[in-house]
DNA sequence: GGGATTGATCTTGTATACCATATGCCGCAC
DNA sequence: GTGCGGCATATGGTATACAAGATCAATCCC
């Protein structure tokens, strides 16, 4: 079968393995409410829709269940989970102790001669769209001023800890989230400061009060549009 | 091809699927040693092995990537990693960050009042063991007062965070861990007695000084037999 | 003699066809 | 109305074939 031209483009002709481009599709197929919760997946309609065999579908499937998207029912398919208020309490108790230490060790690595120019670029960034108003823009600085606090962190377990974190995020938030993102920059002012500075104390509470913020706030929000769990 | 009943056995016929059988014994036999770090795994051979077809390693060795167990070179195979000291760092880094989290989120269930029978009954066989003075006894009870706590905690997004964690436990310090099993004991009996007072606080805290003292017993062990990384 | 090139070989990546088996549903008998 | 049996369907798994990237050694040219 020839790699699929027409409808089924949404996987490109990237250089990565059919498999993950299919996990990276469905994943933000999930993530973006185009498949909602409660579909079923069934192997053989997604190869046919992709123009690929099972194959690689049996590699992402599993992979999209190990963090948590999706639920397999043996020999019956896998259905999209629905998120409930419990994750979202659970997903804010684990962040907050994550960025806690992601703010911590990369205050810590600062103090230790680390480079902060990356990180002091993408807070330019952030200011530069908020001057701009461009709300879209501050949205994305913001997720890459948190990316390289991280990159700072140098802890790739830590790194792939978070990561399924950052997909739930996505999920219950969508890109923006529901917080004002100018308010969420000029936390991180303040966060990114500290972390430059090197001082991890300060930098470790001003992490923990800016998870604990968005929950106060988006909590209430969630527990609005989704069931209890 | 027939299911294997010779030498391939390793894998039983459990009622899971192929592919988590296989997952599970690779994982263990990595962890146990048994596949030293720099061991190249080749899908046919380890198909031929298991008198599985390729299929099952398909969906297996993905996962065990995904744990970093194993790193896949693309049309080259996969190779069992190498630890680290900084491996090591990383792991005492989050360790402790969430296993403060499950203490205090333990201690938290109890104020509100969740049954504590199950850490209690896993406490008392720490006990006894430690009266019967079996090693092994004590460790495999150790690890179940561990578990118990993480099940109090009522967070499954936590106790997925903690599981990759567990398996590098394991790896580094096979089954036993390199710390004097009673004095373990010890201070799991302060922890478990904060977190049956619902005392949220104190059981934080001494779950971080229980993660702390191992680090600083363990990591001086570590670096003398592991690379620096 | 040394470095670039080519080709053999190994391994994964993917497709295809087929069988086995569990699950759920539907309809029939009672 | 209820219980049972069979059928449709989906995954779980096997076998096989072929394509293509990676490696390495032999070879060829200068």
């Amino acid at each position: 079968m020839s790699r699929s031209v027409g409808a089924a483009d949404a996987i490109g002709r990237a250089d990565r393995s059919l498999a993950a481009q299919i996990y990276d599709e469905l994943r933000r197929r999930i993530i973006e409410g185009e498949i909602p919760a409660g579909t079923w997946l069934r192997e053989r309609e997604l190869a046919e829709e992709f123009s690929v065999s099972r194959i690689p579908l049996r590699e992402a499937l599993p992979q999209l269940e190990a963090e948590g998207f999706i639920v397999t029912h043996p020999r019956r398919g896998a259905v999209v989970r629905e998120l409930t208020v419990r994750d979202a309490t659970e997903y804010f108790d684990v962040k907050s102790s994550l960025e806690v230490l992601a703010a911590r060790s990369a205050a810590s690595r600062v103090r230790a001669g680390a480079d902060t120019a990356r990180l002091g670029g993408a807070w330019a960034a952030a200011q530069a769209a908020m001057a701009a108003g461009d709300d879209r823009a501050i949205a994305e600085a913001n997720a890459r001023v948190h990316d390289e606090i991280v990159e700072l962190a140098d802890n790739r377990l830590l790194a792939s800890s978070l990561r399924p974190l950052h997909g739930l995020q996505r999920w219950f938030f969508g890109v923006t989230s529901d917080r004002d993102q100018t308010a969420l920059a000029q936390e991180h002012a303040a966060l990114v400061a500290a972390i430059c500075d090197g001082d991890v104390e300060y930098a470790g509470s001003l992490a923990y009060a800016h998870i604990e913020k968005s929950r106060r706030e988006s909590l209430p929000l969630l527990a609005e549009r989704l069931p209890a769990g």
